[in-house]
RNA sequence: GGAGGGGUUCCCGAGUGGCCAAAGGGAACAGACUGUAAAUCUGUCGGCUCCGCCUUCGGAGGUUCGAAUCCUCCCCCCUCCA
């Protein structure tokens, strides 16, 4: 096994806060001597069955635990998935059934287990405890906090001080998830640093509940594409794991140099010293930045599909971008015709933009082309025949095939 | 329960009877420039059979030649008092 030292220096990287140190090594001292691995744990929304890189700064993070040879707890939170939205973005979220429950459940694994070793992981739902809670279980648990200590809650505070709806419900989570961490007897909790007050509930629960507290571990949220927002789904900003390995491909590519090393930070798997390095050559333009950003794009689009398909994607990425050429899978559109069609239409049909307004648009902006030439009349006319291949933007290709 | 403020197009936010498909900002999209970078610049940004027409301003009615703007009822949110 490692040493405490070298767990440590695993444990903290690109770590934001480790509440505490002190007691985290205590921790990791007692596992050694006694053979009994950490219990380390992590919550996930049961909504979200499609994961980004932004979860897998997280992931990463329990693997390393994992690694060290300590119990991973991923806990899916499906009894507080069913009350409601916490962060108040937004819409009231919609109830999941059971049914719902279990097949998100089964989507994570499929995806987690990309990065975490199955067999190695126990996959936990909060609705076995919480289920089982009466009001008057609740009633009590809630009455360990005053609503001064939630109200220091960031989002609490600021929805508060602008005059912004805060529903009572929405109190009820950090506790409930404190509430998880007494029920699974946590060593450990990993969030990222949006949960840090969440996470420190489940200390004061834990200890109210006579347990010795878990040590709390921030991991950074992670940028989105627009390099600004947290990557999320709702925001659109994100690379998900399930995405076709082109698409991971290029958007890795997409995102600026800048936030190019914060990914290499957060995500890849290269050591501290090999990324200075690329960094360095970077900077003295030894490398162009395009030559590294790539080699972070093979590692990722590779972590989620495999060398192979990293591989193809770059091919077909130089192909398309780069050489200006067609991607291999454009997707058909079968029309069956005997007329000339109005363009906007049948951009329409094939699904390149939502509306003839937004076609007609397009086309005057100078974004379509049929086999390479640029279309500049909106009224345009196509005669069906054969196949022809349609291009919106830079990256909408359409075949239509007439029959 | 009482008093006051508010719900506008993807988001924020102007607009208090016609000049409003609705200012401004953001996001997004397109074009230029590039490394599909980023930044920047330009343009677009409800729909349609598109030089015109149709449907939008919490919901339902009403007044008016004409309403996002006025009236009535309803729903929701916020603040203060209780």
């Amino acid at each position: 096994m490692a040493s405490i030292e070298e767990q440590l220096e695993l444990i903290e990287r690109g770590a934001v806060d480790c509440i505490s140190r002190e007691e985290l090594i205590k921790k990791l001292k007692r596992s050694q001597e006694t053979g009994i691995p950490l219990k380390i744990k992590a919550g996930f929304d049961p909504t979200a069955p499609d994961l980004h890189l932004g979860h897998t700064v997280l992931l990463q993070k329990l693997k390393h635990f994992q690694d060290l040879g300590h119990d991973i707890y991923f806990l899916i939170g499906d009894f507080t998935g069913m009350i409601g939205d916490p962060t108040g973005k937004s819409e009231t979220r919609k109830a999941l059934t059971v049914e719902q429950v279990a097949e998100n459940a089964e989507s994570y694994k499929e995806q987690v287990f990309k990065i975490l070793d199955p067999e190695k992981t126990q996959v936990a739902f909060n609705s076995t405890w919480l289920s089982k809670l009466t009001s008057i279980d609740m009633i009590k648990l809630a009455s360990q906090l005053t609503v001064a200590r939630m109200l220091e809650r960031d989002d609490f505070h600021n929805r508060f001080e602008s005059g912004k709806p805060i529903s009572i419900h929405e109190f009820l989570y950090p506790l409930i998830q404190g509430y998880d961490s007494v029920a699974l007897q946590a060593d450990v909790e990993l969030g990222g640093t949006d949960q840090l007050f969440n996470l420190l509930m489940g200390r004061d629960l834990q200890r109210s509940h006579g347990q010795e507290p878990q040590v709390v571990l921030t991991m950074p949220l992670l940028e989105g594409l627009d390099g600004v927002n947290k990557m999320s789904k709702s925001l659109g900003n994100y690379i998900g794991i399930t995405e076709s390995a082109d698409n991971i491909y290029g958007k890795v590519l997409s995102v600026s140099d800048d936030l190019m090393f914060r990914y290499f930070d957060l995500l890849s798997d290269l050591s501290n010293s090999e990324i200075a390095d690329l960094r360095e050559k970077v900077e003295t333009n030894a490398l162009h930045p395009k030559e590294v950003k790539k080699q972070l794009a093979r590692e990722l689009t590779a972590r989620f599909h495999g060398a192979d398909a990293a591989k193809t994607a770059e091919e077909n990425f130089e192909k398309v971008f780069q050489k200006g050429g067609v991607p291999d899978d454009v997707p058909e559109f079968r029309c069956v015709a005997t007329e000339p069609l109005a363009l906007p239409q049948l951009l329409v049909d094939a699904g390149l933009v939502k509306s003839t307004s937004d076609g007609r648009r397009m086309i005057q902006q100078s974004a379509v082309s049929i086999d390479g030439e640029k279309v500049a009349d909106v009224n345009s006319l196509i005669t069906p025949s054969g196949e022809i291949l349609i291009k919106v933007g830079k990256r909408r290709f359409g075949k239509v095939i007439f029959s």
